[in-house]
DNA sequence: TTGTACGCGTTATCAC
DNA sequence: GTGATAACGCGTACAA
């Protein structure tokens, strides 16, 4: 019962609250019957750049005179509520253009029905496809989807992570920057009892649920393809050592020298940074040091690319003199000229299974095993690798 | 005052709250100092799924012995807290590791710190660049994010903006999908009190703030280019006719043809719907129906590359036969060959530019003037349509 | 300087 | 079936 007086019988028992008036309380004495507003002046003014007013469910109860509860569970059309009442309730509702606020319901059942996603880039278009499957799953399970780049900053990525928490975020999906090498902001939040999932970049350290790609086969089979056109001196242009990626797709290029019996060359590794800069150095590097290469496979497919461009412009042919292969399938490799040879990701699925792991954890409750995907990708043959059969 | 009465005295208006033990409220009775917890067992165990307790200003304040108001304020540094109560609340904070719910900051501040965009896609480099500019201004100024993408769909689109506003967003920017030609759905939001910016792709009848491309002085460079390149007869592959964007590029290319008294051919000028199958017919047909065409200026660059390769396909040189042009500067068009003339939009700045304005306006408060800015571009050259000097 | 009490909008748990 | 009311976690006007 509401803390005022009526004006009239002075008595405080008997107050009631009846609707709103011009975005003030209404109240009705019931022992005088003497309705009457509370008059002093809450400063309305300085809440003017804030937002105005929504109807609420107390609105609604007001206006039919029936009570909160009942009106909350009309809207969600629980059982209980008759169906005049049920009725009654979201006609009003409508009227009142009433929108439920997504913020007191959260708070009230602790969950926000939000999931956070880190990537390093969203410019890069691995990444932005893949958001779609996982955007397109959640919002198929009402999920709504908060993105955040990190922009391979091990900083910014912390922050982020800090942010969604603070906002109560009901999953963490994360790609790791290529500088992150310390995992304290992932640990902090691992018994925070929310799904985290890690993909692409993971950390090995972490005994959280992956999503991974198929780096080792893919890596294997760009190889076996390569090699499988007569090269026998494959460059491979890796990204910083310490990611779990590189090493994999490592493992698969190493995997499919040895089945061939192709002596191993440690010249022919080279580790950039994944900038192009870097990327196009360890190219001029290597053509220095091993001229005798005849085939380069870069870890990712915009490196691979402008390095048909640069061996281009230094008049190296492609593929007669140099196969050149990447990994991803960017849609770029398809343009250029020769077409790039690479692997393909299937970036949308790859979204979709991320998305769809941390929905089973989250139906698994607290208790839930952590536990590894791969999604399968497939080789893709274009000119940039397509010698002319002798 | 807890509603709770003293199992000793029986009586409830001595009871006060005295700390938490094991999660359970503790209260002490003034009247016959005697401690005791509510007895009723809250089944903890339904809610394992949900996100374990944080610790909040209320444990903080239990465990120095303080009351919340002065955690509060002494965490967010409000002068009149003493330097000696600060120090030993922060101290408190950080030794359980609190962190504020945002939640309920916004449920009781009105505001969520957060803005919302609605692009069309995500995919697209463009809005992937823009973004990046959109989130820098706005971490900045400490908001956050909130991105969805409509597919170009109308109906997304209106369900997005829905979510958007029942979250209670402090602003809304957005880019309407190409579908969309009824603005219902902003409308019903404009009163509502936040800031809406439209870009790029807006809306005549709306009287909102809106942040526009360089379009129609781009259209005029990219068109006066082609003519400096002896080209008379451009074909113009633009999109559907109801969009702002492509009156406005038109209008320049038709200011161009003007300028130069070059005659206008009404069978030069083709609307598609902006997907490559659309643009790639569309571009077939004209070959045909005007085989004399000795230019296309296609108004989107992802367009006009694949118009390249179309066209190389079909043996037809550029740009000695044909000079293309594009719109945009997608990194793409630095890597086909040849290299597509295009016209840069400067998409970090525009998208900069966004995020300020909706600054502006949050900052003039609910009266504020909606205003019109431009981001300039500039043309760049290469080689798709530079014709040898004759 | 610090504490009390209420509002924010909703859900859940009682009691009737 | 429906109503009253305590959470949810924080901010704050007003009281002390």
């Amino acid at each position: 019962m509401p803390r005022v007086k009526c004006p009239k019988c002075t008595k405080e028992h008997h107050v009631l609250k009846a609707g709103f008036i011009r975005g003030k309380q209404r109240y009705l004495c019931k022992g005088c019957d003497y309705h009457f507003t509370v008059f002093k002046e809450k400063q309305q003014d300085k809440s003017s750049r804030k937002r105005s007013r929504q109807t609420t469910i107390i609105d609604i109860a007001n206006a039919i005179g029936i009570a909160v509860s009942t009106v909350s569970r009309a809207l969600k059309d629980h059982p209980d509520i008759s169906e005049q009442t049920r009725q009654s309730v979201k006609k009003v509702a409508a009227e009142l253009n009433y929108q439920p606020n997504t913020l007191a319901q959260s708070l009230s059942k602790r969950e926000t029905r939000t999931i956070g996603v880190i990537i390093p880039d969203i410019e890069t278009h691995f990444f932005a496809s893949m958001l779609t499957g996982i955007q397109n799953v959640a919002s198929e399970a009402g999920y709504k989807v908060m993105i955040s780049q990190s922009k391979e900053s091990h900083e910014t990525e912390v922050t982020n992570t800090h942010a969604f928490m603070t906002n109560w975020v009901d999953g963490l999906l994360i790609c790791h920057s290529k500088e992150t090498k310390s995992f304290d902001h992932i640990k902090l939040y691992m018994k925070s009892g929310i799904p985290i999932i890690h993909f692409d970049r993971v950390c090995e350290e972490l005994e959280n649920s992956k999503v991974l790609l198929d780096d080792v086969d893919g890596a294997f089979q760009v190889t076996e393809h390569l090699i499988a056109q007569g090269c026998k001196r494959i460059a491979l242009i890796s990204g910083p050592a310490h990611l779990l990626v590189c090493k994999k797709r490592l493992e698969g290029y190493q995997k499919a020298l040895k089945r061939n019996n192709i002596p191993w060359d440690d010249q022919l590794i080279c580790h950039s940074d994944l900038s192009i800069d870097s990327i196009l150095q360890q190219v001029d590097g290597i053509l220095v040091k091993a001229e005798t290469i005849d085939a380069i496979f870069c870890i990712s497919d915009i490196g691979a690319i402008r390095i048909i461009v640069h061996l281009k412009n230094k008049g190296i042919k492609i593929p007669e003199q140099v196969c050149v292969a990447g990994f991803g399938n960017e849609p770029m490799g398809e343009i250029i000229e020769p077409g790039l040879t690479t692997f393909n990701l299937q970036t949308y699925k790859f979204g979709e299974t991320v998305a769809q792991l941390f929905f089973e954890q989250l139906i698994e409750g607290t208790d839930f095993i952590p536990r590894t995907k791969i999604v399968k990708g497939n080789l893709i043959i274009r000119k940039s690798s397509s010698r002319p059969i002798d």
